[in-house]
DNA sequence: ATGTATGATTTGGT
DNA sequence: ACCAAATCATACAT
């Protein structure tokens, strides 16, 4: 602090460059001679080449011998007059800084990325978590972004906090190189304007180093999102026990297999998967079932006489079971899914009961299946097969056709 | 290595 | 917003 003040103090003295003795008037206070005034310059000029040899403190030493040596302010007038003829020169470069294009990209993801600007959603990882806890019915986006959210709130707390840093250390070194030219000007002469481009330069420097920051800044973000977002696509089979819930739904609502938004939410639940997750299954579930009814045949058996046992055993435990609307099979013990597919089921199982899924009539039973569905609600219920297949109650699609009845006869 | 199964996405229609 | 259909891309079985 001590030498800044008296460097400013040098500093101040430097409006008028071309008046020679501005420079340090400490410096005409302690003259030491040193004898041949002729050999002097040579003298001091080999002091200034040498001067980056030496230690601090000799340097220092040497740096206030000079300052006070006789002589400098003589030196120091000589040197104004030369900068004098030479700084029209330096003058007319440059000046001119546009926005670098390919900053103001990087700048325009950062932001929409939402690493740089104003804090969105989660600032931290904590708050990110809170955010996708908190959500009361969680949307499937909360759950399966909030890791990558907590990564991105990494990502941008190690942006900030670098950036604070590099801005630091920028500031930091453009007070020193401001002070040290100041320092310098008590020994050569140096415009306010240079030490404007001076910090100019330092600054660009430093803008450089930004954005290298905010470069790799991107690419962890544009990685992130590869690893994350897109993972979207990467497929994880669900566990068996999901496929099996899902699968039992599936079945015991053959007629009418479109899950009501709640037994959506429920079927989540239990499977331990998404909404989003579960109306993707029915999706490709009925398509495919649609599209190779004679291939789900043994599946759709397989449930079938699995809700049959179901239903069995709930009727037998309630031996009230005959009443109304219905065993509920979708899961064994609790009726969670309460919709118009279940009388359906109620029929289904006892369907599969009595014709008992030999490999010979399994097609059989499949068309029962319809027909019986049909008796409930003739048309409508069925009708999500027929769009497409109209004749495909009764025959099953595409080259099944003949597989189809290979395996009937 | 290859074929099939399967979850996810895209597209187009309502 | 939801669906069917087509398609993609990977998991899994062979």
């Amino acid at each position: 602090m001590d030498d800044q003040t008296r460097m400013l103090t040098g500093l101040t003295g430097l409006g008028g460059l071309s008046q020679p003795d501005v420079g340090d008037p400490d410096s005409v206070r302690k003259q030491q001679s040193l004898g041949q005034p002729q050999q002097d310059i040579g003298d001091i000029l080999q002091q200034i080449m040498a001067i980056t040899d030496e230690s601090l403190d000799e340097a220092q030493a040497r740096k206030h011998a000079l300052n006070c040596h006789r002589m400098k302010p003589a030196l120091f007038s000589v040197l104004c007059e030369i900068k004098e003829k030479t700084v029209l020169s330096i003058r007319g470069v440059q000046e001119e800084d546009p926005p670098d294009p390919q900053i103001m990209r990087l700048d325009n993801m950062l932001l929409a990325e939402g690493v740089s600007g104003p804090e969105k959603g989660g600032g931290s990882a904590a708050a990110a978590a809170a955010a996708a806890a908190a959500g009361g019915s969680p949307t499937d986006s909360s759950i399966e972004h909030s890791d990558y959210r907590a990564k991105l709130a990494q990502i941008r707390q190690i942006y900030h906090s670098e950036l604070e840093k590099y801005e630091q250390a920028c500031s930091e070194f453009t007070n020193h190189v401001m002070n040290l030219l100041r320092e310098q000007s008590r020994t050569r002469p140096i415009s306010p304007k240079e030490i404007e481009r001076m910090v100019a330069i330092i600054h660009r420097k430093f803008s450089s180093i930004q954005m290298q920051l905010k470069q790799s800044t991107c690419e962890a973000v544009m990685i992130l999102r590869s690893r994350f977002l897109d993972a979207r696509r990467k497929r994880r089979n669900f566990n068996k026990q999901a496929t099996e819930v899902l699968n039992e739904y599936f079945y015991s609502h053959l007629s009418n297999p479109y899950p009501s938004e709640e037994a959506k939410e429920e079927l989540a639940k239990k499977c331990g998967i998404t909404v989003s997750q579960v109306s993707n299954w029915f999706g490709n579930k009925r398509i495919r079932y649609k599209k190779n009814i004679g291939k789900f045949q043994e599946e759709a058996n397989l449930y079938a006489v699995k809700t049959a046992v179901d239903a069995a055993n709930v009727s037998a435990q309630a031996s009230q079971a005959n009443s109304p609307a219905t065993p509920n099979s979708g899961s064994p013990g609790s009726n969670s899914f309460s919709h118009a597919g279940d009388t359906y089921l109620g029929q289904r199982s006892l369907n599969g009961e009595g014709l008992n899924f030999t490999p010979s009539l399994q097609l059989q039973v499949c068309k029962e299946d319809s027909c019986r569905v049909d008796g409930v609600d003739p048309h409508g219920a069925n009708s999500w097969q027929d769009t497409t297949n109209p004749p495909s109650v009764t025959s099953p699609p595409g080259p099944p056709g003949s597989v189809h009845s290979d395996t009937s006869n």
